[in-house]
DNA sequence: CATTTAGTTCATTTTATATTGAACTTATTG
DNA sequence: CAATAAGTTCAATATAAAATGAACTAAATG
């Protein structure tokens, strides 16, 4: 704890942040490596390694972020391992997988209201206001996303 | 579990749902329950018989979601107890929790980016973009809860 | 001022989640 | 085709998060 270089502490950090997110501290942990290395080609075992953890977790860890789209995995020729790196590609993930979740949300919400016997009271048009901000960011996201896009391309 | 009533199963399903944007689940089960029943009033010792849980939880969970403002304490003259409802003032107390943090994002990345030594690779670039989304970000959100006040506004 | 009410606090226990590590699979190399 | 390499799988274990429940505080009531 004592020496940690300040690599290995900005791996702990962005840990302890992602963990905030929902993400299992050593996912994030993956990706606080990933983002600030500065070696070209990061293996498995050099993950292990670094974080000093078990095949197993790694293993596991990388295979949900793989999923997720926050790193890709390459290949070399004439070289069996596997590389990571971070993903920009997917810059909206995280995000999304919270917000894309609106159609749910709005369903739950829906569901609610429906159990109320008095769809003119005051707590059923709360809740109605509530479905309808949701209708209102299923429209407006995917065209802040778009936009980004846009934006990027011009430069 | 055989003979779950409407509202309690939907409680339960209202628990698992927040669950995944890392609430409690007890807390979901609250604002479930908030959401979704008749009842004009519902206190404290209202919360822990419908839920079946203890005081403390129930306690701690309902300060919670005071802090976070997704759910209101009212109180009733001449009635000692509080009474508590769902709030949909804060419509976007959940997303606000997860991208509010987009300053703290963006520091998390710069830091990494800090680390390259060379500043004109290919992950600086790509990671400097990610940075450039988060600023697009600051400056897009806040716009578009102004545009939802406006439309609440002109109905 | 003793008693009830409404809720809080916090040490203990429960439950859920993540990690480990050993055994395994699948592919590659000599 | 034996041996190594690169990971995967999964039961056991460790860690972290949440719930319990008993003891407590603070306010109100009789």
């Amino acid at each position: 704890m004592d020496y940690m270089t300040a690599l290995e502490k900005y791996i702990e950090d962005v840990g302890l942040f992602y963990e905030r997110f929902g993400l299992a501290k050593m996912s994030g942990r993956i990706l606080g490596l990933l983002m600030a290395t500065d070696e070209e080609k990061v293996s498995f075992d050099d993950i292990v390694i670094q974080l000093q953890a078990s095949k197993g977790s790694i293993s596991g860890n990388i295979n949900f972020l793989l999923k997720q789209k926050l790193i890709e995995k390459f290949m070399v020729t004439g070289d069996r391992k596997s590389y990571y790196k971070f993903s920009n590609e997917n810059v909206f993930s995280l995000i999304d997988s919270k917000l894309d979740a609106t159609e749910y949300v709005k369903q739950i919400f829906m569901r609610g209201n429906e159990l109320h016997k008095d769809k003119e009271s005051a707590k059923h048009k709360n809740i109605s206001e509530v479905i309808q901000f949701y209708d209102f960011l299923e429209e407006e996201l995917p065209k802040l996303k778009e936009k980004w896009k846009s934006l990027k391309k011009t430069g």
